[in-house]
DNA sequence: GTGGGTGCAAACTATTTGCACGCAC
DNA sequence: GTGCGTGCAAATAGTTTGCACCCAC
């Protein structure tokens, strides 16, 4: 279980591993349901707590329409999702090209394409620098 | 303002118009702030129904952290998104290739690339066959 | 005239947080 | 032992919705 994250407490350690055991992208609630059954006293908070900090680590994603509860994936792999705009499901996409077109989508996924949203994610110059001012104070997390 | 949607109130506009005029990326909130200017009596109801409906039309994208307020976005036109992980903010990319590498990015945005995040939207396969079964009896949006 | 749109306010849902205690390191 | 992590419950933030009225078509 290698994480490089701080302390690997029983509660974290369940999560993650109910998470890697499902194909499907629950929701914090449904992970809770299921960490439930092994750890009966943990509660919501914890497990909304440790989604947080592994996805800010980069251990799980974090996925899913805005205003929805959000959908998290422990495979990191480098595959892509597919949301239906109906149900709301979110399905895997194991494609090679990032960017594909909407026959190959259909070939892999089932899916009618409509679109894709791409979001890059990184440090902006502004908050760079004030990164590196304070880097020797103190250790700069979020 | 072609938009080719079903009626197009004074409120819908100046919510159009304000976020056409702006290069950031506002919150609902954040529009509500700006069109109540011109419309006083407007409220933080209708700025989230016509924003949403706006966006299921394409009309205006929907972005943002999952659990923080929504940002909106009037320009559809190919250019992709940044997004600080630290303070938040989102600034434009105008690159050419959908997935471009660090270097690339830093030199256009000057942020420090740390991923992205690709998200196709489209209809499931079970939805798509309902939508088909259902469009004799009503129009099948949502 | 009619049905989609609006203002208002209340409701709801997802998520966060303060606090006292617990356990991984 | 220290301080990150936890359980609990309350609080918050963002968004949605029911209702009666309004106005774009």
């Amino acid at each position: 279980m290698e994480t490089g994250i701080q302390r690997m407490t029983s509660q974290r350690k369940a999560i993650l591993e109910k998470l890697r055991g499902v194909t499907s992208h629950p929701t914090a609630e449904k992970i809770y349901q299921m960490v439930k059954q092994e750890l009966p006293r943990i509660s919501l908070g914890t497990v909304y707590r440790n989604l947080e900090k592994l996805a800010q680590h980069g251990i799980v994603i974090k996925l899913g329409e805005h205003g929805k509860a959000a959908r998290f994936d422990a495979d990191t792999k480098n595959h892509f999702h597919i949301q239906c705009t109906l149900c709301g499901e979110i399905s895997d996409l194991r494609i090679n090209s990032p960017v594909s077109n909407e026959e190959v989508i259909h070939k892999v996924s089932g899916y009618k394409l409509q679109g894709y949203k791409l979001e890059y994610f990184g440090v902006c110059p502004g908050c760079n620098s004030k990164k590196l001012n304070n880097s020797k104070k103190e250790g700069g997390e979020q």
